[in-house]
DNA sequence: ACGAAGCCATTGTGATCACAATGAGCGCGC
DNA sequence: GCGCGCTCATTGTGATCACAATGGCTTCGT
């Protein structure tokens, strides 16, 4: 007998077990899929390629209704999102999509120039024929979202791009750090294209490929942070030299 | 009326509103002191400045009992650290602080290296006389520990010089990447001082104050990244050469 | 005596409830 | 008619319970 003296809920199962957790055993190999990581997993996509403008707020009970999940899972996913600066929570209490700032945005190009073309480098010592095979073909869904002016399309590709390539170079901690970066513009970026589009859109991904190929690292080097200048300056003076940031 | 009957609990009140949290109504200004706030910065300094060996495991209701509250704030508390990868969680779903490898300890090295001096020159903009001078006051402590052969007084004392020059730059992203990867280097510094001890150690503090007041930004760049690199070496040689790193 | 199988304590996960605080909506008073 | 105050819905926070899974320990069988 507990300490406290329970009424015996008279209906209503009190537990559901939620749908969709502990239902798969074993399908592929590796599936620690519990609620609050599928959940994370989604907040994180969403955010990344441009799903929530900035400035746009979010609350557990909202996202654990649409989700048909109870409001604690929402939680830990939303905190770890938190940590890792994709979301903020304000003094009210309130948790947002923290807006952008010209200073923010400096810092956050110079910390992708400071670890990207490194993460590049690294990944060209370890990087195979195959791999660079599949980056390419991010890089031709990039340019065919471009032309389509598909902004969701053209940021989830793009993200891929770049990624296939960091990933291969098997530096998790400067990946954390370098996708905790990519997490905090998301949004921004989306913005910015939302306004100007992605007809005029140039990047470096060919220059990068072949320098790849042909082991060039310094090349390989020089190609990610033009790609990185280009682009951020793009987007910064999208945004930030014509309106507020919110 | 709610929902739900309810059958009002008779004895033994069910909710105790545990003590410290919601009772400081306004005391300074900005006391924001969830209860999972302040379990977070308790285990965060306990990681920084040694508390903690790499590999030692944690539970949940263990703190919460240690601490005297509910597993709850904990597990946010816990999910935070974990997203600023100062934890750990393995498949086992056991929490830990992660071991440290050569390879993992070579990308702090270089995240370090590529983010610090760019920190302190960002601070040597802004900062007053008063700063300087309460920054040399952290570098005393820091001798100080170093000759009484306080190792955790010396990670706190170094620590805190380091971060109340980067505290000046005003680059809140920056300065959160930079604190994530001190986060996980901290057990693995004890690890190395409790091995060798603090008597051998030497910094470049004074070069850096020093350049600090004659705002030589290229000479604290150096000095910062000098110190990095030195005392890094040190700690990388000291553990990772003469045995494993659990 | 050694091995394996089963039992049980412990751990993280999720749901539900209770509560304080913020904020918006409404009504009353001047 | 306009402004101020109150009320109540909504939000995040914390506690407690229920549950599945991992792991260690004991115990039975050979």
């Amino acid at each position: 007998m507990s300490k406290r003296a329970r009424s015996a809920p008279p209906t209503s199962p009190p537990h559901k077990r939620t749908a969709v957790s502990r239902t798969a055993p074993k399908l592929s190999e590796a599936s620690t899929v519990t609620t609050h990581e599928s959940v994370y997993r989604g907040l994180r996509e969403r955010i990344l390629f441009g799903g929530v403008p900035p400035g746009s707020a979010i609350t557990l009970r909202g996202i654990a209704e649409s989700m048909g999940v109870s409001p604690m899972p929402i939680r830990e996913a939303v905190r770890r999102l938190i940590a890792e600066r994709a979301l903020k929570m304000q003094d009210n209490r309130r948790v947002l999509v923290p807006p952008m700032t010209e200073g923010r945005f400096r810092e956050i190009v110079f910390a992708r120039l400071a670890l990207e073309p490194e993460l590049a480098s690294r990944a060209m010592d370890r990087i195979g024929e195959a791999e660079i095979t599949r980056i390419a073909s991010h890089d031709r869904a990039v340019d065919r979202a471009m032309v389509d002016g598909d902004v969701p399309g053209y940021m989830q590709s793009n993200f891929r791009f770049h990624f296939a390539i960091y990933e291969q170079a098997g530096a998790e901690t400067l990946l954390a750090l370098v996708e905790s970066i990519w997490l905090q513009f998301g949004p921004f970026m989306r913005m910015a294209y939302g306004r100007i589009g992605t007809s005029t859109l140039e990047d470096h991904h060919q220059a990068a490929l072949s320098a790849l190929g042909r082991r060039d690292r310094e090349g390989l080097k020089a190609a990610i942070a033009a790609d990185i200048s280009q682009g951020m300056g793009f987007i910064g003076d999208a945004v930030l030299k014509h309106a507020e940031t919110a």
